[in-house]
RNA sequence: GCCGGAUUAGCUCAGUGGUAGAGCAACCGCCUUGUAAGCGGUAGGUCGUCGGUUCAAGCCCGACAUCCGGCUCCA
C-alpha cells in the first residue's frame, strides 16, 4: 500500500559525550550530519529531538520515511487538525486522534456534524499553522494540574481520570480500546505538549507525544472524509465526528499513496461489476442480494467448475441441502441461542386454527443440514474421514451499515465441506485440509498467504477446555508445520471451536480473509453424532468445518479486485474475440471461432458496423485476454493476428497454429 | 443499528424555485483494409418513493427506501 521504504541504511546512531551532555537529541543527530530525523530513539523510547541528552545516552535517528517516522509526522498532523478545529470551531471538544495505517484521525465533539466545506476550511486553516511554524512544546504535569488545565475537556478528563485509577500500564490498556488510547497518556507521567510562536502559547494538548519540533516539519498531509466513532469504540458511549487525513514524509510520498487509493477506486469490485456487465443488486430485491447477469456468470461457473473437479480428486462427497428449515434443528445446532439476530426472523407455517404451526428459518450455515446427512444412518469408522461438499447459498441478516457489495452481503453461497473425522485422524486431516486450500487458492491466482489462529473466547463459547485446548493445539501445529507467518487472534474463534483463517495478500497489497478452518467438538455432541468403531463401541467423530473461498461471491470480488478485471483466460467471461479488418473477413473469423466453439473456448466474433479501431478498443476496455484480427494477409495465408491484452502484437499465425495456442491458454488455467 | 453524504436516461454526470440536458451505450442509415473512439439521425427520464411548503418544486422541508464513507458488528 504505501511506497517502497528507501534503500534500508542502518539508521545513525550517536554516542553522547561529556561535552554534549545537556544539548538536545536533535542537536546530536545534526552534528552526526543527520538531517531527516523525525524524533529520536533513545533507550528504546522515541524522545523528541529537543529531549535533553546524558553522557553516554545513545541516540538514534528515526528517519521521517520509517515506520515510527510516519507515525510521528501523522500525529503531529492530528495536532494541527485539532488545533484548527478548535480555532475555527470554538467549544469543539476533543476527544483522542492517533495515527493510524497511511494516515491519522481526530475525533471531535462539535456542536454540529462538520461538513465537507467545514473540511475544506479546516484543512486550509492547518497550511496556516503549517506555515506559522509552531513549536510542539512538552510539559509535564502532575494528575491535578492536567485536571485543572483540561476542565473543559471531558473525554480528556476521562483519560487522565483512566489512567489515574489504573495501577500498571496493562490496567490502562485494557480500560481502554485498541491501544490508541497511549497516544494520550501511556508511559509514566502525564505531559501536555504546548504549541508556541515564539513564546506565546497558542494551543496545548494532552499528550504523550513524541512530535516533530515544528509544524512546518509536517511534510506533506491532505484530510480525506469525516465519519461518526463511537467515544473509545463502545455502542454505548457518546458519538463522536471522527476526521481522516493521511501524511507523509515527503509530496511525492503522498501523491504517490493518493495514486494507489485511484488505482485501489478502478478496481473496486462493485464498480467492475457494473463496467463488465458481471452483477448488479436490483433494488426490487432488496439489500444485499446480487443477481449475476450472464458474463459474470459464466466466470462464477468456471470458477465453481473447477473447485468441484478438484474437490472430487481429494476424496470429497457432494451433497445438496435445502434454503430452509423448521427452528428446532436450529435450536439443537444452537444457532437460536448465540445467532439469531443474525438470521432472517422466522416464518410461521402450518398453523391450523388456533394451534401454532411451526417457525420456519432460512439457513444462515450449512453444517446442521450436513450433520443430517451424516446422521441418516448409521456410520463406521470404515467410512471416515467423511467429506461432504456442497455449494450451500445461506443468508444472514447483517445489518444495514456493514452491507458491501458482494464481500459483505445478506444472500451467499460457501464453498462449504464438513469433515467427520475420529480424534486421531484429526491432525493428519486438518494438515492436508491446509495443504489443499493453498493449493487451490494459488490456482486462482493468488500467491501471498499468512495465517490467523483465532483462539476461545471464554465468554461466547461452549465445550470443554479439554476439548478446547486439544483442538488449539492441533490448529497450531498444523499452522507451524505449513511455513506461514502466523498471526493470533486470541478469543477471534467461533463459539464451538478454534480456527485458522488464510489471509491473502492481493495485488496491490490488500489483505483478505479467504479460507477458514475449525475444529468443532460441539455439534456432533449436539447432534449426538456417533459411529461404530472398530472396537464395536459409538464413538464420537470430530469434525472440522471448512470453506475455502468463503463465498463464492465474496471470493468473486476479491479475484475481480486482483485481477483488476482482467481475468486470466481461464476465468475471463469472454476468452476471445474476433475482429475483421473489413466486414468483408467475418466468414473468416467466424470459421475460427466455430472451431474454438468446439474445443470449449468461450469465443464472439465482432460482427457489428463500427470500424476495426473501435472494435479494439471495445474488446480492450472488456478487458478480453485475445483478440484475432484478420485482414486480407491473414485469410490469404488461412492465419489470424493476435493481439493481447496489454496491447503487444503476432500477425500472421497459422489458424491451426493459433486454435492450439488459445486452447492450451486456456487449459492451462495460466 | 448509529453519524454524515448521496440518489436526474442503461452508465458517467451537468442542471440553486419558472416548460429536463451532455457524453458514452442502445437503435436506424451511410461508411469500413491493419491494432484504443468514422459520420449523421432516432429513441430513451411521472428527476428513488410518499407527503408537505409555494402561484410554481429536480431544486426548499419531513418520512421512508437504496447506495457511499466511517463506527459498531461479522457464526
Amino acid at each position: 500500500m504505501s511506497p517502497s521504504a528507501p534503500p534500508a541504511a542502518a539508521p545513525v546512531s550517536v554516542t553522547v559525550s561529556t561535552q554534549q551532555a545537556g544539548t538536545t537529541a536533535g542537536e546530536v543527530l545534526r552534528a552526526a550530519g543527520v538531517k531527516d530525523s523525525a524524533v529520536a530513539r533513545i533507550g528504546g523510547q522515541l524522545r523528541d529531538l529537543a529531549h535533553v541528552v546524558h553522557e553516554g545516552d545513545v541516540v538514534e535517528a528515526v528517519p521521517y520515511a520509517s515506520e515510527d517516522g510516519r507515525a510521528v509526522l501523522r500525529h503531529s498532523a492530528a495536532h494541527v487538525l485539532a488545533q484548527a478545529v478548535q480555532d475555527l470551531f470554538p467549544g469543539t471538544q476533543l476527544g483522542i486522534g492517533p495515527p493510524v495505517k497511511d494516515g491519522f484521525y481526530y475525533d471531535f465533539l462539535p456542536e454540529r456534524p462538520f461538513t465537507p466545506e467545514d473540511v475544506a476550511a479546516i484543512e486550509k486553516r492547518m497550511e496556516q499553522i503549517v506555515r506559522q511554524r509552531q513549536r510542539f512544546s512538552r510539559r509535564v504535569v502532575s494528575e491535578e494540574d492536567a485536571r485543572d488545565e483540561l476542565a473543559d475537556e471531558p473525554f480528556k478528563l476521562e483519560l487522565v481520570g483512566l489512567k489515574g485509577s489504573s495501577s500498571d500500564d496493562d490496567g490502562s490498556s485494557a480500560a481502554l480500546a485498541g491501544g490508541e488510547e497511549t497516544v494520550e497518556v501511556g508511559g509514566g507521567e502525564l505531559t501536555i505538549y504546548d504549541n508556541l510562536v515564539g513564546e506565546e502559547l497558542v494551543w496545548k494538548d494532552l499528550c504523550r507525544g513524541p512530535h516533530l519540533p515544528t509544524t512546518r516539519d509536517i511534510p506533506a498531509f491532505r484530510l480525506m472524509r469525516t465519519a461518526a466513532a463511537y467515544w473509545r469504540g463502545d455502542q454505548r458511549n457518546a458519538q463522536l465526528q471522527r476526521v481522516y487525513g493521511t501524511a507523509w514524509e515527503s509530496r511525492d510520498a503522498l501523491k504517490a499513496h493518493l495514486t494507489m487509493l485511484e488505482e485501489a477506486e478502478k478496481r473496486d469490485h462493485r464498480r467492475l461489476g457494473t463496467e463488465l456487465d458481471l452483477f448488479s443488486f436490483p433494488d426490487e430485491i432488496g439489500s444485499g442480494l446480487a443477481v449475476f447477469h450472464p458474463k459474470g456468470g459464466v466466470v462464477r461457473m468456471a470458477m465453481e467448475e473447477y473447485s468441484r473437479r478438484r474437490h472430487v480428486e481429494e476424496g470429497y462427497e457432494f451433497v445438496n441441502t435445502p434454503h430452509i428449515t423448521k427452528g428446532t434443528l436450529f435450536e439443537t445446532s444452537g444457532h437460536l441461542d448465540w445467532y439469531a439476530e443474525g438470521m432472517y426472523p422466522p416464518m410461521q407455517l402450518d398453523a391450523v386454527g388456533d394451534k401454532p404451526g411451526a417457525d420456519y428459518y432460512l439457513k444462515p450455515m450449512n453444517c446442521p443440514m450436513h450433520n443430517l446427512v451424516f446422521a441418516a444412518r448409521g456410520r463406521s469408522y470404515r467410512e471416515l474421514p467423511l467429506r461432504l461438499f456442497e455449494f450451500g447459498t445461506v443468508y444472514r441478516y447483517e445489518k444495514s451499515g456493514v452491507i458491501h457489495g458482494l464481500t459483505r452481503a445478506r444472500g451467499f453461497t460457501q464453498d462449504d465441506a464438513h469433515i467427520y473425522c475420529t480424534r486421531a485422524q484429526m491432525a493428519d486431516e486438518l494438515a492436508s485440509l491446509l495443504t489443499f486450500v493453498l493449493g487451490l487458492l494459488r490456482d486462482y491466482g493468488l500467491e501471498d498467504f499468512y495465517l490467523e489462529l483465532s483462539t476461545r473466547d471464554p465468554d461466547k463459547s461452549v465445550g470443554s477446555d479439554e476439548a478446547w485446548e486439544e483442538a488449539t493445539a492441533a490448529l497450531q501445529s498444523v499452522a507451524d508445520a505449513s511455513g506461514l507467518e502466523l498471526v493470533p487472534d486470541p478469543g477471534g474463534a467461533a463459539f464451538y471451536g478454534p480456527k485458522i483463517s488464510v489471509q491473502a495478500r492481493d495485488a496491490i497489497g490488500r489483505t483478505w480473509q479467504m479460507s477458514t478452518i475449525q475444529v468443532d467438538f460441539n455439534l456432533p455432541e449436539r447432534f449426538g453424532l456417533e459411529y461404530a468403531a472398530a472396537d464395536g463401541t459409538r464413538q464420537r467423530p470430530v469434525m472440522l468445518h471448512r470453506a475455502l473461498f468463503g463465498s463464492i461471491e465474496r471470493f468473486f470480488a476479491v479475484l475481480l479486485e486482483h485481477y483488476a478485471g482482467a481475468f486470466p483466460a481461464w476465468l475471463a467471461p469472454v476468452q476471445v474475440v474476433g475482429i475483421p479488418v473489413h466486414s468483408d473477413y467475418d466468414g473468416h473469423l467466424l470459421a475460427v471461432a466455430d472451431r474454438l466453439r468446439r474445443r470449449g473456448v468461450r469465443v464472439e466474433v465482432d460482427t457489428s458496423d463500427d470500424r476495426m479501431q473501435k472494435k479494439i478498443r471495445s474488446a480492450q476496455r472488456a478487458k478480453v485476454p485475445f483478440m484475432l484480427i484478420a485482414g486480407e494477409d491473414d485469410v490469404l495465408k488461412d492465419a489470424v493476428s493476435f493481439r493481447y491484452r496489454d496491447g503487444t502484437q503476432e500477425n500472421g499465425v497459422p489458424v491451426d497454429e493459433a486454435v492450439e495456442k488459445l486452447v492450451a491458454a486456456v487449459e492451462s488455467r495460466a
